[in-house]
DNA sequence: TTATAAATGAGAATATTTATCATTATCATA
DNA sequence: TATGATAATGATAAATATTCTCATTTATAA
């Protein structure tokens, strides 16, 4: 149940923030403020964008979601379970899937100590053509 | 020479042009539109955020400079020498440091293949604090 | 030298995200 | 359950980053 995440995190459970946290859960994908804005009017509900990214930015400093640059302007979040992962974004179709590789992950690790740097976060995106045949074709 | 190398991109040696390839040369560093137009400022040269803005992207097409989307807004530019790298970018003072790991490299090539991804670019970065005593304290 | 096509500068326009503020809703407590 | 302190919302303005427009200037091939 979506409210007692939100309860947990000190927040007040508001409409908005059930509506929001309940569509990711949804989708599972990646959502940038404006899809969760548009999806959230699709259902009738009058949410303000404001509201959008005002509690996604919320949900993302109590942890509940992750917020990832990739290419192309907008920020896309996506519930946070506690797995990092990395991502693969296909550049035609906008397909995002995930990975987790644990020779990276340690090679990471290894390359911040060797430079005296301590990890607060990491983002490994892979850019490319997916699988797709639409995707694949040449220019 | 860096006449030679706009040239070779096809395109117009110009002032504005010819400047910013120097001052990307010179500072070697990670600087984006605004740093480079500030600098040029500094130098005395009149030259319009929208021509730096133009020139790094056409820069960038032509595969002089390389972009990165860092967290924290703004994009940042620096010269292609051909030897890709990511990056480590301290949270508190901002120093990026660069480094290369060819196992992980490999392993996002691996990766791509199992996903059936072609891989057109990449992106790893590892944020947090670097080694300076003012950015390892704590909050 | 000159004609042509490209580049520039200034400011408008766009896109994304954050801030402001008056109004409304939540929830602990009575 | 009613209530009041506090927090949340929505609408809009503002801030930030980047791109577009267009009249003027400049580079360069002939």
């Amino acid at each position: 149940m979506e409210k007692h995440e939100i309860k947990k995190a000190g927040l007040k459970v508001t409409l908005p923030r059930v509506k929001i946290l309940s569509l990711l859960e949804k989708h599972g994908g990646h959502l940038s403020a404006e899809d969760v804005y548009k999806l959230l009017l699709g259902e009738g509900e009058e949410i303000g964008l404001a509201t959008v990214y005002r509690v996604l930015t919320q949900f993302q400093t109590a942890g509940l979601v992750v917020r990832h640059n990739f290419e192309g302007g907008q920020s896309v979040f996506e519930l946070d379970h506690g797995d990092h992962h990395d991502h693969l974004v296909c550049l035609r179709c906008g397909r995002v899937e995930e990975f987790v590789d644990d020779t990276i992950e340690n090679r990471q690790q290894a390359i911040a100590d060797r430079h005296g740097f301590t990890i607060k976060d990491h983002a490994l995106v892979i850019y490319g053509y997916c699988g797709d045949p639409n995707c694949q074709k040449d220019d």
